[in-house]
DNA sequence: GTCTATAACCTGATAGAC
DNA sequence: GTCTATCAGGTTATAGAC
């Protein structure tokens, strides 16, 4: 009955600054900067608003740091696998879909996010993560040139995150359309962990 | 050496109102709405603030118009591809990418501005787009479904689609670093209307 | 550390002259 | 139709009491 409670979506046994930047992940990342109020955070986390300033200083300052946080999330994936010299092509497929799918199961706002936020200012995100010389040394460009030299490497990369990622990136469309329910994406999206190497595998044979 | 001229991206020829829609096409479509300010459509279209209330009465009322195109520019591409009867399977999915390339060629902001907007407000999107009956009569998904019976076509749309629109939305990551530079994106790109058909062919026929 | 009150600023929208 | 000036409302950030 009593409906005052707390609205707030973050656990109470958290420390102030921690729930502020828990409920900033959220609503950050859903939302984007400029939709974003620091009163919807400072409600989110169920405390004033004028703690937010307190421990963060500026709702910029907050912001960088979820940036910061979600851009590791989402390109931090990748990085160990497609380096590891160890694994054959074929895992490394299956590691990529494995570990995104997983990844965008819990935090399915962060491609949207991270994509949005390197086309409104390309230029951080070149000075935040070694891209360029992440790919040139990765072992996965190199077995991907072995086996089709024929083909920009690009080309295949493109493919198994497309595969992967824009799933959930168009994930609100299909479920808006009733072509599917949360569950049936749910239970696709675990098909599609097995899928993916085998489909990518069958691109590699084409002629 | 005179750099006062004119700083609108729009042509002078267009009447005042065509003007404002134009750069509000521009501005909203690459921004989204709360980032986009009505003082910055004016700006880019080289009139006043006034005039933009005075055309379209609201910031809301104008951004509105410019969503209903990008919707229309995005699912109007795939609609009369998929319902086509007399087509072959192989011959849509060539369609689907060489339609979607093209149009993201020219319009790179679409996908996010798209994806973004129906995660915000999925209800208004449903109610627009008839998209539950337009795929349950869609000719595309009963050739999926005779094809491989045995794999929800959603799954090779999914595919299909994330292959041509991922790229473009993963594009500015790609140039951030250095990967590709533009001309280089381009070909690509054109290379993708002939290897899409290739390879969904191929994914189709895998056990 | 946490709150209330308010300052300082920004943004959408309009009034009114031309 | 187009402009300048300004209002009204909302948002970030801070001052100051507790």
């Amino acid at each position: 009955m009593e409906k005052k409670a707390k609205e707030t979506g973050v656990p109470a046994e958290m420390s102030t600054e921690e729930k502020i930047l828990e409920a900033a992940r959220v609503v950050f990342t859903q939302k984007g900067y400029a939709a974003t109020r620091t009163r919807d955070i400072a409600e989110e986390a169920g405390i004033n608003l004028a703690l937010l300033n307190y421990y963060f200083r500026s709702k910029e300052k907050l912001f960088h740091q979820v940036m910061a946080e979600n851009m590791q999330r989402f390109f931090g994936i990748i990085a160990p696998i497609i380096t590891d010299v160890k694994t054959s092509l074929n895992t490394k497929i299956g590691l990529i879909a494995e570990a995104y799918i997983n990844q965008l199961n819990q935090n399915p706002d962060l491609p949207i996010f991270v994509l949005s936020e390197i086309r409104n200012n390309p230029a951080q995100f070149k000075s935040r993560i070694p891209i360029d010389t992440l790919i040139a040394d990765a072992s996965f460009f190199t077995q991907l040139r072995e086996r089709r030299p024929d083909v920009h490497p690009v080309q295949f990369l493109i493919n198994i995150l497309g595969m992967s990622v824009f799933a959930f990136v168009a994930k609100p469309v299909f479920l808006a359309a009733n072509v599917v329910d949360e569950a049936a994406f749910q239970a696709m999206m675990e098909e599609r962990k097995r899928l993916i190497p085998v489909w990518v595998e069958a691109m590699l044979n084409t002629q």
